[in-house]
RNA sequence: GGAGUGGUAGCUCAAUUGGUUAGAGCAUCUCACUGUCACUGAGAAGGUUGCGGGUUCGAGUCCCGUCCAUUCCGCCA
């Protein structure tokens, strides 16, 4: 029988039909029992008389088969659409069970920890809440596009991998495997390539881009965003707000959204640094905040330079002349100021032609009309204190664009999931995106990043190397730090527990053998134990005193674990994210030696800091490992 | 890189100046129930209070360290 949408069931009163979805509610009451199934588009009562045949539980994926009823007056629920209706339920199968869930999915989620929604993501946007919000992102995608389409713009996507810039974000960096030593870059933002399109006759281009930026996150910031990008040629400022400004109106209303002022306000910076402080403003109203309008405003007449902060690295590296660009430096001046920019005159007061279009406090995208002329874009590299070679190697390829007949042209780039955010009422980017990251970079349900492999590093050219000498100071920071009086010898490369002890100039039974040992029942877990040097590890052991099996872990499976090389790994498995546990002769020691984190280096110290600093699992001082 | 806040049951939270056996709601399990709609009622199970150390007769609570999360600053269009 063929699949009916929940919806509509509401109009389908005295018909059979065939529902499926997921089991949201369980009311039984042995006799007679009630289910409240949800798909994609509403939730249906659906009703077992005689009760369930086998059980259910929140989260079941059915299969139901029954008569659609109409609700006699008075149990009507008025609360779901299909509230005035029922399913008999003839037969149902289970599709899928469902374990219990790991945390309520009928509530917002929003005071759940964000932890637990994104390693269950998958659970989290069932809810109805996230689910619309993927939804409106959709309908708001599609009306934007709709609307550039009405206008003739032509959809282009950029390339991914790209050249590494020295100005502005830090770049996400690809390494080359046919150029050893040679690494691409995730993009920024499609700036160049879509001022090429421009040059390409195209006129009109847009694209959704994704950009990328190694910067540290916020709640409305994230390693990658997606961009509403697009350019215009033969276009003054004016025209370029004026389309932005319509497409964005039209994309809007499309999907119920309220705009306060039509036409956006346009302030100009210094007006809006004097009546709000910032370059960013709310202009809503209490009321307004309420019901979700969108109060958009230009922003406009910015300075194209300000003099360089003598306490940021960045801008005096950007600005060896005392002078660094505001906003982007491809922009060109505004043309009463052509002839300052030109000169090199009075340039604290140039003007660039850069519209910032705010929204609700947001900085909601920003562009300019750019220096399609190369001797202007020449000039802004020149104010800054470029040499003609340094501004070959940054533009010269857009330099060489422009004087190949590039028309004038400006655009924008507007940040989509803040305008989603805002739609939407949210608070967080993190809401509008179906997998975010965390605030430390970690992405949803899968772990990444993660390390690779050394074969992997190999292929690519690439090294890491610094693992070793940041356990040494790691280690000896975390001894410091809790007072403790150690020796630190730095030695000829050595490889094992004898050729240690021999240099180190200590008998070899105090030396501590920092193992690590593989599960064989849990992929990729690995735990460490620490034995005496003079003895051998009993897997036998091991595997009765924590009742689970493991295995020598292979040596290459080791140091790209934990990056070091073997027979350098200390005592420290904490420092590595592994469980530890020290053999209880280990806390008989008077005095341990062992090496940390490089073949080169050891420290010898007293056996009761060690333990005490290394901070094994506590059960392990009744535990023996060792044969 | 810096600062703040937090981490107690699957989820959300509580636990008085440091004081008995760490509690509750939801979820789960068992039983009862033919009209519920966040069903109800009776009962049960569920905890290394992130981890380690210290102070104390006694620590979820105070101190130190560490890990994780989160917000802000730095950074970032």
């Amino acid at each position: 029988m063929e699949r009916t949408k929940i919806i509509e069931t509401k109009e389908k009163a005295g018909k059979k039909v065939s529902i499926s979805g997921w089991v949201t509610t369980v009311r039984d009451h042995g006799q007679i029992a009630f289910i409240m199934l949800k798909d994609r588009s509403a939730y249906v009562q659906c009703v077992l008389n005689g009760g369930l045949k086998e059980p259910v539980g929140e989260g079941y994926v059915l299969e139901i088969v029954g008569e659609v009823k109409e609700r006699p007056e008075k149990m009507r629920n008025d609360k779901i659409p299909t509230g005035n209706v029922e399913i008999e339920v003839e037969s149902y199968k289970v599709l899928n069970m469902s374990k219990d869930l790991p945390m309520p999915l009928n509530t917002d989620g929003k005071n759940i920890n964000e932890e637990v929604r994104l390693k269950y993501r998958y659970l989290d946007l069932r809810r109805d809440r996230m689910q619309k919000i993927l939804k409106l992102r959709s309908d708001y995608i599609a009306a934007v596009r709709e609307e550039l389409k009405k206008r003739e713009f032509i959809e282009i996507e950029t390339p991914m991998l790209t050249k590494a810039t020295k100005e502005g974000a830090r770049d996400f960096i690809v390494p080359s495997r046919f150029n050893p030593g040679k690494f691409y870059a995730l993009p920024q933002s499609p700036q160049q390539y879509k001022q090429l399109m421009m040059t390409a006759g195209i006129e009109r281009y847009f694209q959704f881009a994704r950009c990328i930026r190694d910067e540290d996150l916020r709640a409305d910031r994230g390693y990658e965003h997606t961009q509403i990008d697009l350019e215009m040629s033969f276009m003054n400022q004016k025209e370029v707000m004026q389309t932005v400004e319509d497409i964005i109106k039209g994309a809007v209303s499309a999907v119920g959204g309220r705009i306060k002022e039509d036409p956006f306000p346009v302030i100009n910076y210094k007006e809006a640094m004097e009546k709000y402080g910032a370059d960013k403003f709310d202009l809503r109203t209490e009321e307004e905040k309420k019901n979700n309008v969108l109060a958009f405003a230009w922003v406009v007449n910015f300075p194209f330079f300000k003099k360089v902060d003598a306490g940021d690295e960045a801008e005096k590296r950007d600005g060896k002349s005392g002078w660094v660009f505001t906003h982007n430096p491809f922009s060109s001046p505004i043309p009463e100021h052509l002839e300052w920019h030109m000169k090199g005159e009075n340039i604290g007061e140039i003007v660039t032609a850069q519209y910032d279009l705010v929204c609700n406090g947001l900085e909601a995208g920003g562009g300019s009309i750019r220096a399609h002329n190369p001797e202007v874009l020449k000039q802004t590299f020149r104010i800054m204190g470029y040499s003609e070679e340094e501004i070959q190697e940054s533009v010269g390829h857009m330099l060489e664009a422009f004087e190949l007949g590039t028309p004038p042209h400006g655009g924008i780039g507007m940040g989509l999931d803040r305008q989603i955010m805002l739609l939407a009422g949210e608070d967080s980017l993190k809401e509008t995106i179906a997998f975010p990251m965390t605030a430390t970079g970690k992405t949803a349900v899968m772990d990444a990043p993660s390390p690779i492999g050394k074969k992997d590093l190999e292929t690519l050219h690439l090294d890491v190397t610094d693992k070793g000498g940041s356990m040494v100071d790691r280690i000896k920071e975390t001894l410091d730090s809790l007072g403790m009086v150690y020796k630190y010898m730095e030695h000829e490369e050595v490889r094992t527990s004898e050729e240690a002890a021999k240099i180190r100039g200590v008998d070899l039974s105090t030396g501590a053998k920092a193992m690590v040992i593989k599960s064989k029942e849990y992929e990729g877990k690995y735990i460490m134990v620490v034995i005496p040097a003079d003895r051998q590890l009993d897997l036998e052991k091991v595997k009765n005193q924590l009742e689970e099996e493991f295995e020598i872990a292979p040596a290459k499976e080791v140091e790209q674990y934990t990056g070091l090389k073997l027979g350098s790994i200390p005592p420290f498995a904490r420092l590595l994210k592994m469980d530890l546990y020290f053999d209880k002769a280990m806390y008989d020691k008077e005095t341990v030696a062992f090496n940390c984190g490089l073949r080169t280096a050891s420290i010898i110290m007293k056996g009761s800091d060690l333990i005490k600093a290394a901070n094994p699992d506590k059960k392990s001082e009744k535990l023996e490992f060792a044969q």
